[in-house]
Formats: C-alpha cells, structure tokens, sequence
DNA sequence: ATTAATTTTCAATATATTTTGAAAGTTCAG
DNA sequence: CTGAACTTTCAAAATATATTGAAAATTAAT
C-alpha cells in the first residue's frame, strides 16, 4: 500500500504573512553578517507602503527606540531608507527604497566597496612576498596568494557586469547575458 | 608646492606574510557568516603545501584542541577540507582543496542549498497570502514578496551558471560570459 | 583484553555583539 | 528665549557566540 501525503499550503492572513516575512528576514540577515534587527527593520519598511515613524517601528517590532535609532542610521548608510521630512509634522519618517533591483545593487555596490576591494588590495601586498621560489611553502604561499587574487578580480568584474545589467533585469532578459 | 608620496610597498617574509593572509582571512570571514577560527584554519591549510595535524593547527593558531576539532569538522562539511589517513600514521591529517575555483563553486553550491533555497521556499508560501489585492497594504506586501521571489531565482540561475563555468575559468574567458 | 594514542564531546567560561533606557542634545513653535 | 516634542548617544545589562579543557569515547597495536 503507498500512502501520499500531499502538503497542505496554508493560505496566511496577511498578519501572519507579514510576522513570517520580517521575522525570517531578519533570520536570514544574520547570514549575511546583517544585524537581525537591521534586518528587521528593512523588511518592516519594504513593505509598508507609507513612510513610518521610530515610534511605529518600536511598537511593530517590540524594540527600544535607541535600538530603532542605531540601526536605521545604518539602513540610511547603506542608502536603504531615507528620511523623509513631512511639512508641518514634527517627527520624521521614514521609507525604505522599494526597487528590489535597485537594492540588490546597492547592497553589492557597498559590500565590494567594504570587503572585496580590502582584500584585493591586501592580496596584492602580499603578492610579492620576499622568498626563494624554490623552497615548497613559498611556492604555494604564492601560488595560492595568485590564485585567489585571480579569483577575486573575476568576481569584481563579473558583480561590475551586474550592477550594470539594469535594463536587462526590466525586461527579464537578464540571464541572457550568461548564455 | 605639491607634494606626492609614494606608498612604500614592504616586501614581507613568509612568516609576516602568512600571520597577515590567515589573520585577515578570518577578519573577511565574519563577514561572511563565517567564523573567524574556521576562516583562519581554512586559510592556515590554503597555504600548506603538505596535509598537517591537528596539533600543528593548535600551535600555529594558539587555539584549544576542541575548538580545532569543532571547526575541521565545520570545513569537512563543507567539503572544503579533507581527513588523511597516512599508512601507518596513527594521527589523522588534513588537506584543503587548493583549487580556488572549486573552492569557490562548492561554497556558492552550498550556501544556496542553506540560504537561497529556504528563502525562495518561504516566499513561495507567503506569495499567495489571503487578503483582498484592493487593500494598500495587501498589496504593497504581495508586489514586494514577488519581486523579491523574482530577485532570488535570478541569482538563483545566475549562481547556476556560475558553478558550470568551470572551463571558461581555466582559459581565463569566463567574463565573456557577460557580453 | 589491556593500554596508550588520539579524537570527540560538551558543560563551563570567556568574549563579542546587541539591546536597553535614561540622560543629553536638538529643533522649532509660540 | 522657553519649553515641549522629538532625536541621539552611550554606559550598563542582556543575550548570543566562540573557546576551553578535561573527561569520555574511540581506535589500533600488542
């Protein structure tokens, strides 16, 4: 006898969906050394289709205002989140870029500046080590020091290629540039 | 008057020059969601020429016995690292695989399986919340949940093709990729 | 079966990171 | 200029993560 267990997809309320949403957002940023709570907080913003305010952010995510502060400063740094300034309104609010596109290259625009052009340029000092390339350990120092530079300077150019593919992400043809 | 100052470039001997590769190897880790001791052991194998032993990772690092086995054990899952058994050799041995381009396609691999997948998965269910699409909030959530979902399965198939290039690597032609 | 060499485990400890909240700072309407 | 509304700062506390090291488990030679 064979039983099949078909799973069931639960249809969530739109509460429930947006809890699920930020709060593996958030999971999902610790992997990517963000912040959970930096995290959070832009997932929170995307989708809100207004701007919201520190004190909403506090009460939607159960967290103190300095917390909410710090970290969208942060979001602000990475040009996530603007600020934005309502006429005749005291407190200021708050909106999140909601081009995904437009995000996703900015986060790696950012991300190459912070850590691959450092290691590009630490590789490089490295490169030319002062040894005997005879000797085994020099050698593979070298080798590897090379190889991982090559590595490196593939991966700059090919992200390059992506930050510059926005037209082709509009029209979906985007893979085509693999072909 | 102008002055220019040239930036000495200090060649390094091949201790300085390891202590500075595996110290900032581990530093670009955390980066990464990956620890630094499991970073730094990964680099301190990179550039071995010869598999070495546990202990001599414990000397090398200045780190406990347990903390060694723990993170080994981390790589191996990874597949980046392997347990040699030298005949007659009560001890076991270890050796990174040096080839950077593998090292490299087996962590995207891997990091798909454990991030992108769970993530595409998730934004599967959360697609087809229940909620009228008239609602402002219903949907700025559902436009965001697709494009982030249209987001994912793009660098899920650019990563994809990514991972086959592996000859293009070799002829140093994987850029025309991009074309 | 015994034992010595080696690996693995994991509770306790140490370290690093995040969060809080109250005080200090800023802004601006009146 | 004053004071209420709001934002920022940051030391202290809470939490999370990494590390230690000694005991337990495993392995293989005798």
């Amino acid at each position: 006898m064979t039983l099949i267990f078909i799973s069931q997809i639960k249809k969530m309320k739109l509460p429930e969906a947006k809890k699920q949403f930020i709060s593996s957002w958030g999971a999902f940023g610790t992997h990517w050394g963000i912040n959970r709570t930096m995290a959070q907080i832009h997932a929170l913003l995307l989708i809100s289709p207004d701007p919201i305010t520190q004190d909403e952010i506090m009460e939607q995510l159960s967290i103190s205002r300095g917390n909410v502060n710090m970290n969208i400063r942060e979001l602000i740094s990475w040009s996530l989140v603007e600020r934005i300034i309502v006429t005749g309104e005291r407190r200021e609010y708050f909106s999140a870029e909601k081009d995904i596109w437009k995000v996703a290259t900015q986060i790696i625009k950012e991300r190459k500046k912070r850590e691959l052009d450092p290691m590009l340029k630490l590789l490089s000092q490295l490169e030319n080590v002062d040894g005997d390339k005879k000797d085994k350990e020099t050698k593979q120092f070298v080798e590897m020091i090379a190889s991982i530079k090559k590595l490196g300077l593939t991966a700059d150019k090919m992200l390059d290629a992506t930050i510059k593919a926005e037209e082709n992400w509009f029209t979906g043809s985007i893979l085509k540039m693999f072909k």
